[in-house]
DNA sequence: ACTAACTTTGCAATAGTATTGCATCATTTT
DNA sequence: AAAATGATGCAATACTATTGCAAAGTTAGT
């Protein structure tokens, strides 16, 4: 089992060591974006700034994409399998919960291209939509 | 001169204090978003404190806004006067530029509908554009 | 297998932003 | 004029993010 996990940090020339495994094995159950306290909290009892510095390095290497949803605390999430690792601040819209406080990726919903101002070039997008998430919604 | 100024609190049921007076006229001079490191520096020697809480304050009255550009450092910027304090997240995009590290306000440039996956409701959203702004780029 | 070079990990320490508590001063109300 | 309310200033704190450095582990060359 431990194997795709190899397999998924070796192809993103990722060292696969002890705690990347973990770390990423973790992720991989997660169905919100994280922050380094739920994953500190998550994981067996293990040194914070070593989190803090797996993360780093898997989002350098295009694993995961941090993601800013405007709480304070920075989550991160996995990549789509085909991020490349650059811009991977992709062009998915971002959900923050209002109500269970969770931040998702909406990989179906992207950001809509958009005209700007004469002569401002865009580089990356990063939006994020708060409200109340489908398993919130009592309708 | 300072009358608009006072105006300008007062429709917006804030008391105008010198502090505030003088928050008010230098933010009205601004062409970008500020940190409240900026306003500290460019106001004369005033209390950090009181520069947070009088944004605070003006930002619950619906007089500015706050923008969390992905730099860690929440910027603030006027609202347009029509704003009625309550969803003043408004629906105009934000501009981080690359070059400069200065955040806009790009008022006219709106965030497009967007249809979310079921069950999700959206209440406010917060798109924010890096790039090259209109003055960096050499074009 | 052994040493050198490099990488990862863990602990300590620091930086910076955001935020609260409390006492003082100012302003408005009765 | 006294009481109540709001604003200000200082001190202190809470967190998140980040760096330095030394120890441990891993890889490569001989």
């Amino acid at each position: 089992m431990t194997k795709d996990i190899e397999q998924r940090l070796n192809r993103k020339n990722i060292k696969p060591t002890a705690m990347r495994l973990l770390v990423l094995d973790f992720l991989m159950q997660q169905n919100a974006a994280i922050s380094l306290n739920d994953l500190e909290k998550g994981m067996g009892p293990s040194d914070r700034i070593t989190l803090y510095r797996t993360l780093k390095t898997f989002e350098e290497k295009g694993l995961v994409h941090h993601i800013d949803d405007g709480t304070g605390t920075t989550k991160y999430a996995l990549c789509m399998e085909e991020c490349d690792g650059d811009h991977h601040q992709d062009l998915h819209v971002h959900f923050y919960c209002n109500s269970c406080k969770e931040t998702f990726c909406l990989p179906n919903t992207k950001i809509p291209q958009m005209t700007l101002p004469e002569k401002f070039r865009s580089e990356e997008m990063n939006l994020v939509i708060k409200g109340i998430c489908d398993r919130c919604n009592p309708d």
